[in-house]
DNA sequence: TAAACTACTTTATTTTATAAACCAAATTAT
DNA sequence: ATAATTTGGTTTATAAAATAAAGTAGTTTA
């Protein structure tokens, strides 16, 4: 049996990715409601799928607050393909 | 945003109960063997499906030797299910 | 100008997963 | 006969992950 990427096999790191395959990009705040999160779990799980270059960060001061904005990339995609690939292997859909 | 069954969302346990799925009943041995998991950790995993009245597990001695057999109930079954359901919300797929 | 809010990050705690060690009985080798 | 190995597990300890609590830097509101 193939294995499901640890680093996608996480309700919320999961999640993320879900939000992020339908939009152009998302900040933080908008995630935050979405999944329902503490802002400490999400920021720790963006930092986790950022650092495999799973998503793209970009943090911007704008009209003096900051925001952060995500974004899938290329990788990410791929990657969530293969998991999908694995997960309907086991679950026969 | 629903919540993935924490209990199913486990490579481990997802793994057994997937086994469940095609087969009748499955035993310890064959269980280990097929997802390659060290026997505590497989010992520890079906007895927390168990627990949750996911899988039956019957132990017997067999021509001398312990014989674990679980198989999946109905309620591991429709969990299962429900699992899926939310899954497939969370991957468009 | 002090309290409260925004948008986070860092650190601590809890939970979960995994591995290592152990157990009892059976089998095999000496 | 008995010592070592194997089988089929369980229990306990350790590592990793998720989550929550606390902290930071600056902003807005009263």
């Amino acid at each position: 049996m193939k294995e499901l990427d640890p680093l996608l096999h996480s309700q919320l790191r999961l999640a993320i990715m879900s939000l992020l395959l339908s939009v152009e990009e998302a900040d933080f705040v908008w995630i935050k409601e979405k999944t329902e999160a503490t802002a400490g779990n999400l920021s720790v799980q963006i930092e986790k799928l950022s650092e495999a270059g799973y998503i793209a960060v970009r943090k911007e001061i704008i009209g003096k607050k900051p925001r952060t904005t995500c974004s899938i990339t290329e990788k990410g995609r791929t990657a969530l393909d293969e998991y999908v690939k694995v997960l309907k292997e086991y679950l026969h859909i």
